[in-house]
RNA sequence: GGUCACGUGGCCGAGGGGCUAGGCACCGGUCUGCAAAACCGAUUACAGCGGUUCGAAUCCGCUCGUGACCUCCA
């Protein structure tokens, strides 16, 4: 086991910090999950990839890691002319469907993507919709604790009187009197003793088909409760790790602290972590803004902004080569660079197999060991880690070529970093060998044939005929790779 | 308007007072019948203006530009 030296970045106290768990082996992690009221998108990429290496490099490190990450289907509120209406129940009477019914489509949508991107299935995948009994009891702690109110059926967290005594906006280091100054009018601002309070629950419109029963009225809970209420319940009243996107910060992971603190008595979170938001042309991809790209339009090139298609392997490959603190810019140049990279680096690891052993290690592998985990430890600092990566892959090639060497202890050594790194944590795979394994051996074996061909083409100097089987290869999808003593043949895509 | 980030070579992206990543593209070379791949090499940077310093892409100030949050969002 390598030794703990992983640092992240605090959100709270805006350091990178060591990380220490609060009880350890164990290890307590809750993210923000989707929304299920839409396809996902690029954006929903970033923090589920960003925390699955999290997730992977604890695991790695011999923690006993809980990742908590729920499913938001209960519905948030509208900010258009359909005030208070769930967002959910809108688009299910548009299409016809049970509310649970879109919601459970689009679950799967995302567990279905979250697949295809290689990211680990979290330990526990909460819905707000079977959690309500636990969000109306910690509201009601709230009330018992005094720091909400109730009016018309509705209750309402008291921001004021809890900035009394507790710094409310340290995550998102926001002055209250701003937020006060700055509130839009949302449905129901006139029941609010002030503008920065929020709704820990919400009585239903008529409109409304999404309602459950309480004691103060039918209706649902309030935006932020949901996370508050089920980390709580599976991660105790403190927890190590709690992440999710930065336009989560504020307001949601700023009233959660708030709401939390109020019901439990005490802060939850260590270690506050939020990733950065993916851009379209510098502007940020978002539903209100109708310019995002769904996983499956990226999946599948069908989408206007897209020259061809990204496989989940290059997507999670592009998000990877960011940090995850930095915004990072969409564009096809960049996807399909990411593309081309990830392949060097998949071919390089099948070189690694190839190489012959030699004598000595003409290649420092101990200080390459060395500064891939001090990438990974400096807050997961993906793009350097990668970097390493390739300067290991040519290290291999140029062993390939003679220029290096490495012993059969080092070419072993070089694997287990691989599959380490890039495998094992990164999670990346290699697409092009799990797609031909059901005809690997006639494709085999016709690869075969038609190149030995090819050399015997070249021997006669027809060279008409050998570049014709090798063009003809190339259009089908096959990349030729002429050596010395035969050939070798690629898949490309 | 308030708060907070950011501006790096043709593109993407790290770094973060003197050592100046990496990927993609382009150019030259080695190899090849020719290519491809691989390897070697070259070139192109830190928005602008001031200041601090022996030394600034890196720190400070101002200007310009971009973005995020302040309202559901990853």
């Amino acid at each position: 086991m390598e030794t703990n030296n992983l640092h992240i970045y605090n959100t709270l106290s805006r350091k990178k910090q060591k990380f220490e768990p609060i009880k350890p082996p164990f290890v307590g992690m809750y993210v923000c999950g989707p929304t299920v009221y839409g396809d996902s998108h690029l954006g929903h990429a970033r923090p589920a990839i960003t925390f699955d290496l999290l997730f992977r490099y604890l695991k790695y490190l011999d923690y006993q890691v809980r990742y908590v990450r729920n499913i938001t289907d209960v519905g948030h509120l509208e900010n258009d002319a359909d005030e208070g209406e769930d967002k959910i129940a809108k688009k299910a009477r548009l299409e016809q469907l049970e509310p649970m019914e879109i919601a459970q489509q689009y679950t799967n949508s995302y567990h279905h993507n979250m697949q295809q991107l290689n990211v680990l299935e979290p330990s526990i995948e909460p819905h707000a919709s079977g959690h309500i009994l636990e969000q109306i009891a910690m509201t009601e702690k709230i009330l018992e604790a005094g720091f909400a109110y109730e009016s018309n059926g509705s209750v309402y967290f008291d921001v004021a009187k809890y900035s009394k005594t507790n710094d409310y906006g340290k995550l998102s280091g926001r002055v209250l009197e701003d937020s006060i100054a700055n509130t839009r009018q949302l449905d129901g601002q006139n029941e609010k003793h002030n503008n920065a309070d929020f709704a820990l629950w919400k009585k239903a419109m008529p409109e409304h088909i999404m309602r459950w029963h309480s004691q103060w009225s039918e209706g649902f809970p309030g935006w932020h409760i949901e996370c508050s209420a089920m980390s709580t319940k599976y991660l105790g009243e403190e927890f190590d790790i709690h992440g999710g996107g930065l336009d989560l910060m504020f307001p949601h992971h700023e009233c959660e602290i708030a709401q939390t603190k109020a019901a439990n008595g005490k802060d939850s979170v260590k270690y506050w972590m939020h990733n950065n938001m993916i851009t379209i042309d510098g502007q940020k991809m978002s539903k209100s803004l109708s310019n995002f790209i769904t996983l499956d339009q990226m999946f599948t090139g069908s989408h206007k902004l897209l020259d061809k298609a990204y496989s989940p392997q290059v997507v999670r490959f592009f998000i990877l080569q960011a940090h995850y603190r930095s915004p990072l810019d969409f564009s096809n140049k960049a996807l399909s660079a990411a593309e081309k990279g990830l392949e060097r680096l998949m071919i390089g690891v099948k070189t690694l197999s190839k190489i012959k052993p030699s004598e000595t290690n003409s290649f420092d592998i101990e200080s390459f060991r060395k500064k891939c985990f001090e990438a990974i430890d400096d807050d997961l600092n993906t793009p350097v880690l990668i970097a390493h990566l390739f300067d290991g892959i040519r290290a291999i090639n140029s062993a390939n070529d003679g220029k290096e060497s490495f012993t059969t202890a080092g070419i072993s050594e070089m694997r287990n970093l691989f599959d380490t790194f890039i495998f094992e944590l990164l999670g990346l795979k290699n697409e092009n060998e799990t797609n031909s394994k059901l005809d690997d051996n006639s494709e085999n074996n016709l690869m075969e044939l038609l190149l030995n061909m090819r050399i015997e083409a070249k021997q006669n100097k027809n060279f008409a005929l050998s570049d014709k089987i090798r063009d003809e290869l190339v259009k089908l999808g096959y990349q030729i790779k002429d050596k010395k003593d035969g050939f070798e043949w690629e898949k490309s895509n």
